[in-house]
DNA sequence: CAAACGATTTTCT
DNA sequence: GAAAATCGTTTGG
């Protein structure tokens, strides 16, 4: 019996609350009729829409790209980057509110085959899932799944009851401190203690 | 209409 | 450890 996060959860205003609650929850998809892959979510980060200089929608910017993310909370927000990868985000917050969550890291649990055949690997390795670009190469996740919503029954995020406690979450500033503004200062990347699955701790 | 850049990953030295 | 790959979105003229 899958346990789907609801609505009401992805609409909870503290975003950075989130992103932590997030760590050993299950991001699952079933596209493209390759069956069910699914991962636990152990690296995440928090944009905090308007304030947060780094973030897509820093000063209520508004295009045509980031206007999902003012949509409320619960669909999925995809972004091309580089040109060659797809990251995926979670759109949190109620409507209006342009908050958001980037998925940075997972550990593989269903779907293993489906998984190493996307990524064209042989092998199970940590790198599988171990990134945001990399992670939606995985699950199957292109930039044409932004706006889906996570209530249906493409992508979707389940609680398996398991819980982190606070003592395994490890907050750390964005990347770059030495060179980086007092923006970078901004403690919102999260990842659980201890996985092989994310960047390796500093 | 044209130019610059980016929430990254891989590969080569 | 450093640099290249690569293209949609954003910004400036």
């Amino acid at each position: 019996m899958r346990n789907k996060l609801k609505e009401a959860y992805y609409q909870q205003e503290d975003v950075v609350a989130l992103s932590k609650d997030l760590l050993g929850k299950y991001l699952v998809t079933n596209l493209g009729g390759q069956g069910i892959t699914s991962g636990k979510i152990v690296e995440t980060e928090a944009y905090n829409g308007i304030t947060d200089r780094a973030s897509h929608a820093y000063g209520q910017r508004l295009t045509a790209r980031t206007k999902v993310m003012y949509q409320q909370g619960g669909v999925a927000y995809v972004y091309l980057i580089y040109g060659i990868y797809h990251l995926f985000n979670i759109i949190t917050g109620d409507e209006g509110v342009p908050t958001a969550i980037l998925i940075r890291a997972i550990e593989p649990a269903e779907g293993m085959e489906v998984m190493l055949n996307r990524r064209q690997m042989p092998n199970l390795l940590p790198k599988l899932t171990a990134g945001p670009g990399v992670l939606s190469i995985a699950m199957g996740i292109d930039k044409s799944h932004t706006g889906t919503s996570l209530t249906g029954d493409e992508i979707w995020v389940e609680d398996r009851g398991l819980y982190i406690p606070g003592q395994d979450i490890i907050s750390s500033p964005r990347v770059g401190v030495g060179y980086a503004r007092e923006d970078a200062l901004l403690p919102w990347r999260f990842r659980v203690a201890g996985s092989r699955y994310t960047s390796p701790a500093k």
